[in-house]
DNA sequence: CTGCATCCTGCGCGATACTG
DNA sequence: CAGTATCGCGCAGGATGCAG
């Protein structure tokens, strides 16, 4: 557990990987509109590592106009079915925890703009 | 999904959760030798954010003795869940993922002493 | 035993610019 | 488009000491 989570429980890998988790395979830069406030330095880094553990495949489309697309692997999708039931998790509760604490300012920060 | 990532995606909370929850109350130093490696700073602190959300109750045994212990709550028990199928999977899975990296010198450094 | 205060460090990660 | 190189910084978290 204690390697998983050396592996996984950093600010993107979880939300890259869901957003890997396509019939598709998904460019890169698509990748980081659906992850959101990303750096393309973290992105790379990220995907690097979960292809290091052969959760993510990378596939060169095509070389002259450089389009690459990843793809999740078969063993990738073992990890987010578990994943997926943590995220519903999250969709069911995430009032329950945003209740206890407001405190959180957000990497995304759309809506809490209503105060002047 | 983000919020949850916020709050568990360090390197304790998901070990912490996982130590408390037990059918018994668990102390604070019980907790800390389950966990492993972890300063008491850093327990101290991740324990009071679980208890901000709800996860585990604190509760002092005896004042004179200063005991305390933390048990999970119900709320807290529903999310340990599917972090239970997430543990589960790692247990099964582990080899794959060290298979590909060897570099993680590790917290607990307990497992690799065979090697002279 | 159960913490809190403090000091200190690494490194995770963001921003930006550059390349093929 | 798909990255890599560089710089800089905030903060998680380790170590240590103290206290009720």
């Amino acid at each position: 557990m204690r390697k998983l989570l050396n592996e996984i429980s950093d600010k993107w890998t979880i939300l890259v990987l869901t957003a890997c988790d396509d019939i598709e395979g998904v460019r890169f830069n698509e990748i980081k509109r659906r992850v959101g406030a990303i750096s393309p330095k973290t992105l790379s880094a990220t995907l690097r590592q979960l292809e290091r553990n052969g959760i993510v495949e990378r596939r060169v489309i095509d070389r002259s106009v450089l389009a690459v697309e990843y793809r999740i692997t078969s063993f990738g999708r073992t990890l987010s079915e578990p994943l997926g039931v943590l995220l519903r998790w999250a969709e069911m509760n995430f009032f329950q925890i945003l209740a206890s604490q407001q405190s959180y300012d957000g990497s995304l920060a759309g809506e809490a703009q209503g105060r002047s």
